[in-house]
DNA sequence: AGCACGCCGACT
DNA sequence: GTCGGCGTGCTC
């Protein structure tokens, strides 16, 4: 048998199946399998994606060596899946492959020098041993090798390693009857206590055996009288394989409750349990105002697939998963469930991963990488907050794990219900069409009113304290909250002291060297910091171009209002959640925890705060400045505004006491803030759909960026200009190709980028075009220049 | 990607 | 002569 291997060497010219022979002990070997096999002179890790009789291949074909793991890590499917994708975003398979399954399954490569002759072997060297080249720097060592490797004493092995281990704990079993035990007992040295303690436990719990160590440990046994036991054959030690459970901590204090569905529910909840009864691939688009219950309808529909004996795969943004979401997921599912989010430990995300494989978890909850979950016998696709951002990823393999959902629920037959109470226009536009089915939830569950949402004219507006970052209006509002002991949220989209130095003097902005950004200003560490690639430097006191001392620093970012908060309300307690305070693992739970817990009076944060969050107490929600996002160089900065500021207004009254939004801008008639003032989507949708016409930009054309980046400015011009070139000799109307342009940020980590965009309503031969460009690409290499394709960017300037 | 091969200039 | 720098080509 022939094993077709996509090999782990991401470069254009392997990316493509190499053939290897499978040796007949290797009998039972399976497409999707982890495998070790020699290429070239290395050892490297590959993946079987198919299996032949025969080879078209000229030369001999190589043995494969190692089949990893026991079962195959790739379902068939997501074999095939992979193969799509590779074909539609441009990048090699072997990343696709590779972003399918745990990071701990990469491997690792080590190239060993092993003595040959008995005369190298003594070396000092070597020591005995042989030695692990990625550690020796020595000069003189490695001369030393060179030599040995020329004389053939020594030679150099190619190690592949599995970095993937599984847990285990140790069980002690017993060997022998009880008969056996006693007469042991009573054979011993009447000085060996701990024996006899030992002896005596084993004769009394004989039935309840095997038991672990943790457990013997609980009854103050002797460990070295166990292992003396060991030793004498009279218990014997098996390592049992163990999961990292990661839900251990939230599921002891979920409680099960059942909630009735009103009608709107109940209706979409039939439209969709029909599809998972008739499997059928159809996708649905459930907008539902904030508390209208779209998780009720999720959870009755997973339900319902596991019932019709199905399973069913959930994914909710990074930022939701919180404790309070996994925890009801659980409490109805129970040990059913597997979760996977950036949370866990890489043990703890194997594990996971491997009781899914291993069909022991039929629901799969998690952030955009879970879409390539190794579920089987999927009934049922859910994506909540489906217009979030973050299911793309933004560096490669780039894809959209709402069009692997929808690949997914073909493959399956099973319906994709995506969910959210500000759909994307993209989804929002082919529900319009029909591609979609809508479902819409227009109620709030519990029968409450929104919350009032007010705008407050920045222009025209008196403001508490020195700075113009607080209107009097929204301090006022806070202090009215904390005289009644209820909580305060407020949102700035922007982390950081102030966002820029200026100097007075001669205009000189201090920005990041290896970026194109200025550097923000973080008082509490005393640095200035580049946002974009982590640079950072002291805080300067004179200018650094004039010398002059009249520097400012403009702009608000969290830090800066927290002090202003801490002055203008002496004793508030302010708890701040920004990039900055919640780096360290679990420190976002912890922030939540004390906020929930009522340690704090207002959580102010970034966009981390807006979704999601559900705390009963906080009855204002205020949002500094709403135009933050308004004014970036971006087609889709009505829609994310929008968004946000319907997202964050929700957290508002959530409860028993209703909730007050005010909304700080300079820009109260633009529509995005008045829409979302009244929470309107529809209306929303309709005119920013006008918007994007006029544009023509999605969700009326397809857009695919392309970028060109080098560290020599020119160079990266020079080639984009090349590239446009080639586009419009072989694109047609009404395709547009604009640019090329410098990306937004010019220039990130040393590197100048510039960007053509396409956008298209059809145009059949781009992927292939684009493909060649790529292509083209692998020889710009040489000199210095990276192409990238993004085909559905996140963002457009 | 790595690794080897081959060609070239530089140097003990 | 031999060392090492880089351009080129190959990996089943």
């Amino acid at each position: 048998m022939i094993a077709q291997v996509i090999v782990d060497v991401a470069a254009k010219q392997t990316d493509r199946i190499f053939e290897y022979q499978v040796p007949e002990q290797i009998a039972d070997l399976t497409t999707g399998s982890r495998v070790v096999v020699p290429f070239g002179r290395r050892k490297v890790q590959g993946f079987v994606v198919g299996l032949t009789k025969t080879s078209q291949y000229q030369g001999k074909l190589k043995d494969l060596l190692l089949v990893v793991d026991e079962q195959a890590p790739l379902t068939p499917e997501l074999v095939e899946l992979s193969a799509y994708l590779a074909k539609t975003i441009f990048s090699y398979r072997i990343s696709i492959l590779q972003t399918m399954l745990p990071s701990v399954m990469r491997a690792k490569y080590r190239k060993i020098l092993i003595p040959t002759t008995k005369q190298a072997e003594e070396l000092q060297i070597f020591k005995g041993k042989s030695i692990d080249l990625a550690k020796v720097t020595d000069l003189e060592e490695i001369a030393q090798i060179n030599q040995l490797l020329k004389k053939d004493m020594a030679k150099i092995e190619y190690a592949v390693e599995n970095k993937a281990k599984e847990k285990t704990k140790k069980v002690y079993y017993l060997t022998s009857s009880l008969t056996d035990y006693k007469k042991f007992q009573q054979s011993l040295r009447s000085n060996a206590v701990k024996q006899a303690e030992l002896l005596q436990f084993i004769v009394e719990h004989f039935e309840q055996f095997p038991f672990d160590y943790a457990q013997l440990k609980k009854y103050n046994l002797s460990f070295s009288a166990i292992n003396t036991l060991v030793k004498k054959d009279l218990l014997k030690i098996k390592e049992i394989e163990q999961y990292r459970n990661p839900l251990t901590e939230f599921s002891k204090n979920s409680k099960r409750k059942i909630v009735t569905l009103n009608q709107e529910q109940t209706a979409a909840l039939q439209k969709i349990n029909k599809s998972i009864e008739k499997s059928e691939a159809k996708t649905y688009l459930l907008e539902g105002i904030t508390g209208s219950g779209k998780t009720e309808v999720y959870l009755q529909a997973i339900s319902n697939a596991l019932q019709k004996g199905k399973n069913a795969l959930m994914l909710v943004p990074e930022i939701s998963l919180t404790p309070q979401m996994v925890s009801q997921v659980n409490a109805r599912f129970g040990k059913e469930v597997a979760v996977l989010h950036s949370g866990l430990s890489e043990g703890e995300k194997y594990d996971e991963w491997r009781r899914i494989r291993r069909g022991e978890a039929r629901v799969v909850v998690g952030a955009r990488s879970a879409i390539f979950a190794p579920l089987t016998n999927i009934g049922l696709i859910i994506i909540d907050e489906e217009h979030e951002a973050s299911y793309k990823q933004e560096d490669t393999p780039r894809y959209h794990a709402r069009n692997v959902a929808i690949w997914r629920s073909q493959f399956h037959n099973a319906p994709l219900v995506l969910g959210s109470a500000t759909p994307s226009l993209d989804s929002r536009a082919r529900a319009q069409k029909g591609v979609y089915e809508l479902l819409r939830l227009t109620k709030r569950a519990n029968q409450k009113a929104l919350p009032k949402v007010k705008i407050i004219d920045l222009k025209s507006v008196e403001f508490a304290g020195s700075q113009f970052d607080l209107s009097t209006n929204l301090v006022e509002a806070i202090k009215e909250k904390l005289m009644r002991n209820e909580q305060i949220i407020l949102l700035l989209n922007r982390r950081g002291f102030a966002s820029f130095m200026l100097c007075r003097d001669c205009g000189f902005v201090l920005q990041c060297p290896n970026c194109d950004l200025s550097l923000t200003m973080h008082k509490d560490t005393n640095q200035m910091i580049c946002h974009y690639c982590g640079f950072h430097q002291p805080i300067p006191n004179r200018c650094p171009n004039c010398q002059s001392s009249k520097i400012r620093f403009l702009g608000t970012g969290t830090q800066k209002v927290e002090e202003e908060l801490s002055e203008l309300l002496p004793g508030v307690r302010i708890l701040r959640m920004d990039v900055d305070t919640t780096r360290r693992k679990g420190s976002y739970k912890e922030i939540l925890d004390k906020f929930g817990a009522g340690e704090a009076d207002i959580l102010l944060g970034t966009q981390m705060i807006a979704k999601g969050l559900d705390f009963p107490n906080v009855t204002l929600v205020g949002v500094i400045n709403a135009d933050t996002a308004l004014y970036l160089p971006d087609y889709n900065a009505s829609e994310k505004t929008f968004e946000l500021l319907t997202q964050v207004a929700g957290r508002a009254g959530r409860a028993e006491k209703s909730g007050q939004v005010l909304i700080q801008t300079y820009n109260p008639d633009h529509y995005a803030i008045k829409l979302a003032q009244k929470q309107d989507y529809e209306t929303f949708y309709q005119t920013e759909m006008k918007v994007r016409y006029q544009g023509n930009y999605p969700p009326f054309f397809f857009t695919n960026l392309i970028s060109v980046a080098s560290k020599n400015e020119q160079n990266a011009a020079k080639e984009a200009f090349a590239i446009k070139r080639i586009l419009m000799r072989n694109l047609h109307a009404p395709t547009i190709v604009l640019g090329p342009t410098p990306s937004a940020i010019s220039k990130i980590k040393n590197q100048y980028y510039y960007q053509i965009l396409v956008k298209y309503k059809r145009e059949p031969k781009l992927n292939e075009l684009l493909h060649q460009i790529q292509d083209l690409a692998q020889e710009k290499q040489k000199y210095g220049l990276n192409i990238y394709i993004d085909t559905q960017p996140g963002r457009i300037s």
